[in-house]
RNA sequence: GGUGGGAUGGCCGAGAGGCGAGGCAACGGCCUGCAAAGCCGUGUACACGGGUUCGAAUCCCGUUCCCACCUCCA
């Protein structure tokens, strides 16, 4: 089978072929640095769209991956005054965090990460363009889209604007309670950039119509975002850009999201977990794993149960692939197999892949248990290659330790393996009370020892 | 009110008409001087009520409960 998607707009898997051969145009949606993230954005914005994105490159695809910053909104102008900062500032300061939090995931930077401030230009010549059109109107110094000159209004969301709550509709010169802001005139002592409407700044939509038809052209193959995106945002974004003729997005892609008592993970809510708060008891790796654990369209109800049973399955296969390489070798790469594969193109059905990983753990550790140490090699190969396109090979940036110090560790081999040749001659003579101490030793002071059908092994206990 | 998505064994979580995904936990066994790790084995799960079918967790009808979006939201 070929790759396959679930596209939102026609409520389907289908089969997935960029616009042109060999290279995938990807725009997801991603956040508006008011705050800091909480492991909610980090998987729907950042986890899902890069394991997308990675199986696409092993699919041998090129792939241009946008993913968006808003750096101008009401909430980072009222937050940061709130601070007493300027909103650049502010907005640089959380923009970081992200950047941060997603590299400490093992998320690959997009290729382009372009500032909603940064595109000034295009959002105005586009907002120009759909006034030309006479789908857009300005009023007072905003100027707002006409949502009911899109007669296909609602093609992704299903709503139709006849059945929509109608909200407060800020804005006196709205013609229509669904019209939305596509510039909204500056408010004294508001930052703003001049337009032939006035000094304003940009409304969230436009921004994202502007900045995917920049960098990916009228038409691109897939656009990615949470779930809550789908309405209005996506909606709007997909009138705008279809009111000036773009085609725009062919496949639409949205993330559920992680939940804690029943509920969406939102800083309104107030139920939000960070990621330090995790990492301070669980390795990052193992957190990625966990946020994989669940297909990407159903919503993870985090708990720190599961969120540690997650981390002892990972351990048993990042154990395996350790022994290996302790025993027999540095671990190599292979070809993935076939059941691997046929669940990543079947809607990314990562936990379906994940299963074949721990088949092959299981058949790696017999072998290796056997002292068949080609077989566990090879095993050890394919599942490191699974692993990899997935983004958490444990043998690769970001998960290894940084900055040991090679002549420590030469020395701490030494003693270690002076200590176990104590132990084993002690167990030879059956002197087991020696044995035990050695051992309680070792394990005290953070080493942990396994006798194996290749001779005691050591390693240290990773906390995780 | 409109739109969309859910309820799977002790827990997490795949699957989507017939051969019990996978992990965690538990219990038994093997291996071990004892462990650890690993391997083998043990579970008749699919919200509820009807129906279709030789056969339903999977399809149809009805019911209950939960969540999300329609206001900023990954």
């Amino acid at each position: 089978m070929s790759l396959h998607l679930y596209d939102t707009a026609t409520r389907a898997v289908r089969p997935f072929e960029p616009l042109r051969p060999g290279v995938v145009s990807l725009y997801n949606c991603g956040a508006t640095v008011q705050w800091y993230p909480h492991i909610g954005h980090l998987r729907g914005a950042g986890v899902v769209y890069d394991v997308l994105r990675r199986w696409l490159a092993h699919s041998g695809y090129e792939v241009v991956h946008v993913r968006n910053v808003t750096d101008i909104d009401d909430k980072i102008l009222s937050k940061a005054a709130g601070a007493g900062r300027d909103w650049w500032e502010w907005a640089t300061t959380h923009e970081r965090a992200f950047s941060d939090a997603y590299d400490t995931l093992g998320c690959l930077r997009p290729s382009i990460e372009p500032r909603a401030t940064g595109h000034i230009p295009q959002i105005i010549g586009m907002i120009a363009e759909l006034i030309e059109a006479g789908k857009a109107y300005a009023a007072a110094g905003d100027v707002y889209f006409a949502v009911r000159s899109d007669s296909n209004y609602g093609f992704l969301s299903g709503q139709r604007l006849d059945e929509v709550q109608q909200g407060e509709s800020e804005g006196a010169g709205k013609a229509d309670f669904a019209d939305f802001t596509m510039w909204k005139a500056a408010k004294p002592g508001e930052p703003f950039w001049d337009s032939p409407w006035g000094p304003g700044r940009p409304g969230w939509h436009i921004e994202c119509s502007a900045m995917a038809r920049n960098y990916l052209g009228d038409a691109f193959d897939i656009h990615g975002g949470g779930l809550d995106l789908i309405f209005p945002h996506h909606e709007n974004e997909a009138a705008q850009s279809h009111g000036v003729g773009d085609p725009f997005a062919r496949f639409w892609m949205h993330s559920h999201w992680v939940t804690m008592a029943g509920e969406k993970m939102s800083k309104s809510l107030g139920n939000v977990l960070s990621l330090p708060a995790i990492t301070e008891h669980t390795r990052a790796i193992a957190l990625r794993y966990y946020l994989l654990s669940v297909h990407y369209r159903s919503s993870i109800e985090y708990s720190r149960e599961a969120l540690d049973d997650a981390a002892k399955a990972f351990e048993r296969i990042e154990g395996f692939l350790q022994r290996v390489a302790d025993r027999v070798g540095p671990v190599g790469t292979a070809d993935l197999p076939q059941a691997f594969t046929d669940a990543m193109d079947d809607d990314l059905g990562v936990p379906r892949a994940l299963a074949v990983v721990h088949d092959r753990v299981r058949v790696g550790n017999a072998a290796l248990a056997g002292g068949d140490h080609p077989a566990a090699a090879a095993e050890a190969a394919v599942i490191r290659s699974m692993l990899a396109v997935l983004g958490v090979d444990p043998f690769v940036a970001p998960w290894l330790d940084a900055g040991s110090d090679d002549a420590l560790h030469a020395a701490t081999d030494r003693l270690i393996a002076r200590l176990l040749a104590d132990r084993t001659a002690a167990r030879a003579a059956k002197d087991f009370a020696a044995a035990d101490s050695i051992r309680n030793t070792l394990a005290q002071a953070g080493f942990a020892i396994e006798d194996t059908v290749d001779g005691p092994v050591w390693s240290v206990n990773t906390p995780s």
